[in-house]
DNA sequence: TCGATACTTCGATAATAATGGAAATATGGA
DNA sequence: TCCATATTTCCATTATTATCGAAGTATCGA
């Protein structure tokens, strides 16, 4: 059975997302994953592109897989981590309901440059 | 003369923005203040609707303004708070890029939900 | 000039988070 | 079994953040 969630539930997951990704080293694995999506990249290749420690990059990771940003898989001694698009795709969907749509603070044609 | 920001300045900027709504409250403050756009609301009745001690509130106010997310006017003793939607359709805008238009990870129906 | 109201700043504390070296664990191959 | 490589976990430190009562400041009307 699926797990409803309150309205508090939500909001406060969302703002674990908001806050994963609210770190310079964060925003940039995020990033780095995303332009290696689908495949994703292994820890030591993230590590020579942003050039963090090991154990620092290690709790970066943990802390996006926490929040489900991310996620791993192992191929031999590698791991593998790739982005969660299903997560980004949710947190995106909440912040354009929040602002575009039940709200129309800001209009949808400013981001998504709609035609052209 | 218009600032022009490194890349690196840009991540930075936007991790700063996603990290002061990366927080339940603060993420509440914003979510009234865009359900009550363009008004925006003044700090006694943000403080009515969430229930947040005065100083504390204060400090939370202070943070999104200092990232840019709100902007405060004075009426007379009030300050009215307004969520910034330039703000906020820039940091859409950033994501929305990231994820959908140069790595194509997220498919852009799925924000938008394109006609229909 | 004296309230009264609205809000912030001060000041202090407690709670979380970020960082990274060193030791531990996992996997596969010799 | 032993070694090499990849990555995590342990551990400790420093830094940042969150919280909130109490005191201070701003504005307005009497």
């Amino acid at each position: 059975m699926v797990k409803k969630s309150t309205e508090s539930e939500r909001v406060a997951r969302f703002a674990d997302m908001l806050a994963a990704m609210g770190t310079e080293p964060r925003l940039r694995i995020m990033r780095l994953l995303l332009s290696a999506h689908p495949e994703g990249m292994v820890v030591g290749e993230i590590q020579t592109e942003l050039e963090i420690p090991p154990s620092t990059l290690s709790h970066h990771l943990d802390r996006l897989k926490g929040d489900g940003l991310v996620e791993v898989r192992r191929e031999s001694t590698f791991l593998r981590y790739t982005a969660n698009t299903g997560a980004l795709q949710e947190l995106l969907g909440f912040l354009y309901a929040e602002c575009c749509t039940r709200n129309k603070a800001v209009p949808p044609e400013t981001i998504v440059r709609i035609g052209k």
